[in-house]
DNA sequence: CTGAAAGCGCTTACAG
DNA sequence: CTGAAAGCGCTTACAG
């Protein structure tokens, strides 16, 4: 059952079908009814790769991050989904991995897919693997729009939706410095733009406060439960507080006290980031910064929606994050 | 740039070149050469659209799953996107819901885009809706390959790649009746295939050990750390054993029972479903049942190829649930 | 408001 | 091993 088809069951041409299916406003209400009930009627559906060929495009926006399994862009890929299927986009996944060539493949895969746009989620497109490695963002950029969530590169038609995560982590530490603690330690699992950000946050606020920056205090981690609480045993590391760039090594830290049998609260404090639910499955329930995913998301694809419409967009988005204060951690 | 131009690039006719794009052995490798290298030149690409129009395919499989910022769906679509991507094959993701309506039009949306196939995650897809509402996935299987991971129907053309989580819950409450538990409570979120059977399993073993099925210790909550805690404390429930058909209600359980200080392992044993990291971010760290995600879409992707090269592919693939037991949980 | 016709860029059966 | 030609099923500028 083709174009063909309908048009002779309904007596029309296939160029009047062709404009009911697109909804054309050129055709009368009388025909378009006409024509809309022998569609129906033997459950006509248009061939997607036809009107690919003709129009160039079949709305889909590729989806690429390093790997959904992570709860945080798992459920970027959630909203991102969800949303963009309300301006009638499908959603092309790629997990791309960590590396640089995972992720030029993901992005050519797409581009040779033609999608219409491309949507990255976490920072590790930003730039973390060398200098030169946005040069695949920057030539993607010139085909189809580009939007970065979570990560930030100046580069004509890439836009970047972010939370500021630099503002969360400095006035995070400054609370914690303004309740009395004084050796506070840095967790982070990568060097990702974001990751930057975080740590910039953490120099800025110890520096800011009359404090010194100690390397030994700034460590580099796997994002693992288990793994950063042994290594931070391990270590033998003297702290009274603790943030991490995500939930899972904070969990670890929080452990590790645990273990050293002091009191959470008490003599240290333990803040995650990602606000996940490892926060509340922890005793006692740790304290979060939340990254906002859902409203990243909203936003990214709003963004995303009007350049396609060809209106125009700022090329940076920044939302501040949320400080999330669970009651058994205090300062 | 099209196969035109490539064409009168390199000299030959437009039939050869798509020959040598599409790899087929009768050309000979000297025009393969030649053709290869102008390609490579100008970077071309073939367009997908003008290839699925007369391929009627363009190597996609729709991923569908209920949500997934859910952990057990997360990992599961990041193995299948990995695997499907092995063998050419693009992932077109969709969040369904939970409810009937978004199912169906999470299929309807996936046969119109002409996917090749269609996997399907979590066993809410096997008609927990009711009784009559797996007729969508009889029509597709029409149309695809539908393959279902964690859930059986037995329908021609769909294929039930599943954990046996009926043994796993069965094998799981004899143990911990042999270990002297007599108050065991089974916590669960949804009345989906496999929580179904997990349910079975746990009445099964009660009934097998001349136990009796208590309905107050079914007990159907939301999959929420917090939410079950709570829900437990106000039912104020007295047990001494904990089945949940995911980990959070497990969690929750495990936080209740400290709560009312009473010990973990001593005095209540608490066991999880899904293996997720949650499991070591809890006090004591807590047993729980892997389903195997990597194991089953490792399967589901190579049965779906079998089918799809027209090689024939059981429709019923059933692999055991491996106990994962932390070291602090004994019985 | 409607139709005839060209065009989108491939694949492939057929002939050589 | 290679090419000419038909076909895949749409869209749309043009003419009426």
């Amino acid at each position: 059952m083709n174009i063909y088809d309908i048009a002779k069951l309904s007596g029309v041409s296939i160029a009047t079908v062709s404009r009911v299916i697109n909804n054309s406003p050129k055709v009368s209400e009388k025909t378009k009814k006409k024509v809309w009930d022998v569609m129906n009627e033997y459950d006509y559906t248009p061939n997607v790769f036809a009107r690919g060929l003709g129009l160039n495009s079949v709305k889909t926006v590729g989806l690429v991050c390093p790997d959904v399994s992570d709860r945080y862009m798992a459920s970027a890929i959630a909203y991102l989904e969800k949303n963009l299927r309300k301006y009638g986009y499908d959603s092309i996944l790629m997990c791309s991995g960590f590396d640089y060539e995972g992720k030029v493949e993901a992005v050519k895969i797409l581009l040779d897919r033609r999608i219409d746009a491309m949507i990255l989620v976490g920072s590790h497109y930003a730039g973390d693997c060398g200098q030169n490695d946005i040069q695949y963002l920057k030539d993607a950029a010139q085909k189809v729009p580009v939007v970065l969530m979570n990560g930030y590169i100046r580069v004509p038609g890439v836009y970047c939706i972010l939370t500021d995560n630099y503002k969360a982590v400095y006035d995070t530490v400054c609370n914690l410095i303004e309740a009395g603690r004084k050796k506070i330690v840095f967790l982070y699992d990568a060097n990702s733009y974001s990751t930057t950000k975080k740590l910039e946050g953490y120099q800025d606020a110890l520096i800011d406060n009359g404090l010194k920056v100690q390397e030994e205090y700034k460590v580099l981690m796997p994002n693992n439960v288990l793994k950063a609480r042994d290594l931070l045993a391990k270590k033998k590391l003297d702290f009274d507080a603790v943030i991490a760039s995500d939930d899972a090594m904070a969990v670890g830290a929080l452990k590790y006290v645990h273990q050293i049998n002091k009191s959470i609260s008490e003599d240290v404090n333990v803040v995650g980031f990602n606000n996940s639910e490892l926060c509340v499955c922890c005793y006692p329930e740790m304290s979060s910064i939340d990254s906002q995913e859902e409203e990243l998301s909203e936003i990214a694809v709003d963004s995303l929606i009007k350049v396609l419409a060809g209106k125009s967009v700022r090329q940076k988005m920044e939302i501040p994050c949320k400080f999330i204060k669970r009651n058994t951690t205090q300062f």
